[in-house]
DNA sequence: TGCCAGGCCCTCTTTAGGGCCTT
C-alpha cells in the first residue's frame, strides 16, 4: 500500500468540455470517510453532451439534476469551503483526479484564481495527481482506461459515472485496489506551482 | 448520435493522422 502522506480525490462536474470557459456546477472530495459535495449555479448553460452525460439541467436560474432541483452555492463561497476541507487535514494534501492533467486542472486553476484563491490554495494543496496516466503505467494491456472502464474492471461493478460524489468515491476505491508505490505517483504529480 | 476542445500517446510516424479521455 502508499504511503504516500495525505490524498483527496476529487471531481468536477462542468458545463462543457471547453476549460477555457466552462463553468464548474459541482464539486466533491472525499478523504476516507470524511467527503465535500457542493452544486454551483453556472452563469452559463449546459453544452448538449454535458446535459446528456451528467443529467444536469439550469432552467430559470436554477440547477437540476435529474430532474430534481438542487441547493447550490456561490463559486467564491464553494471554493473557500473547499479550501478550509483541505486545511482540515493539517498538512498540504495531493489532489488526485482521472484526467486531472487534461481537465479538471485547468478549471479548477482558473475558477480559483478568477476568485483571488488561487495563492491560499497553494498553501493546502502539495500539487495533483492524475490516476490517467498512473492507471496506463500500472497496467498496460487494458481496451480502456475510462474510469468507468476502470471500475467495472478492478471492482467489478457499474456505478453513476458523471456524478462527482460517485466518481470521487470509486478513484478511491480503485487507488486503494492498485495499491500504488511511490515511484508510481511521483511520476504522474503535477505542480501547482503554475 | 456526434460534434464541440485539446494534450497525450501510438503507429502502417517523425514532412502525420487518429483515437483516447475529461464535461
Amino acid at each position: 500500500m502508499s504511503d504516500y502522506k495525505t490524498i483527496v480525490f476529487f471531481d468536477l462536474e462542468a458545463t462543457g468540455l471547453d476549460t477555457t470557459v466552462c463553468d464548474v456546477i459541482q464539486l466533491a472530495a472525499i478523504c476516507g470517510d470524511r467527503a465535500y459535495n457542493v452544486y454551483i449555479l453556472p452563469g452559463r448553460d449546459l453544452d448538449e453532451s454535458a446535459k446528456r452525460v451528467t443529467g444536469f439541467r439550469f432552467r430559470n436560474n436554477s440547477l437540476f439534476l435529474d430532474g430534481i432541483q438542487v441547493a447550490t452555492t456561490p463559486l467564491q463561497e464553494a471554493l473557500a469551503n473547499f479550501i478550509t476541507f483541505l486545511r482540515s487535514f493539517q498538512r498540504p494534501v495531493l489532489l488526485a483526479a482521472h484526467g486531472a492533467r487534461r481537465f479538471d486542472v485547468p478549471v479548477l486553476t482558473r475558477v480559483l484564481k478568477r476568485c483571488l484563491l488561487w495563492q491560499e490554495f497553494q498553501q493546502v494543496v502539495s500539487g495533483f495527481l492524475d490516476t490517467l496516466p498512473l492507471s496506463k503505467n500500472l497496467f498496460n494491456n487494458l481496451n480502456s482506461y475510462s474510469q468507468e472502464n476502470l471500475v467495472r474492471h478492478f471492482l467489478g461493478r457499474t456505478y453513476n459515472a458523471h456524478n462527482a460524489t460517485e466518481d470521487a468515491r470509486m478513484l478511491q476505491e480503485l487507488f486503494k485496489a492498485w495499491r500504488p508505490k511511490n515511484r508510481n505517483i511521483l511520476r504522474c504529480i503535477i505542480t501547482t506551482r503554475l
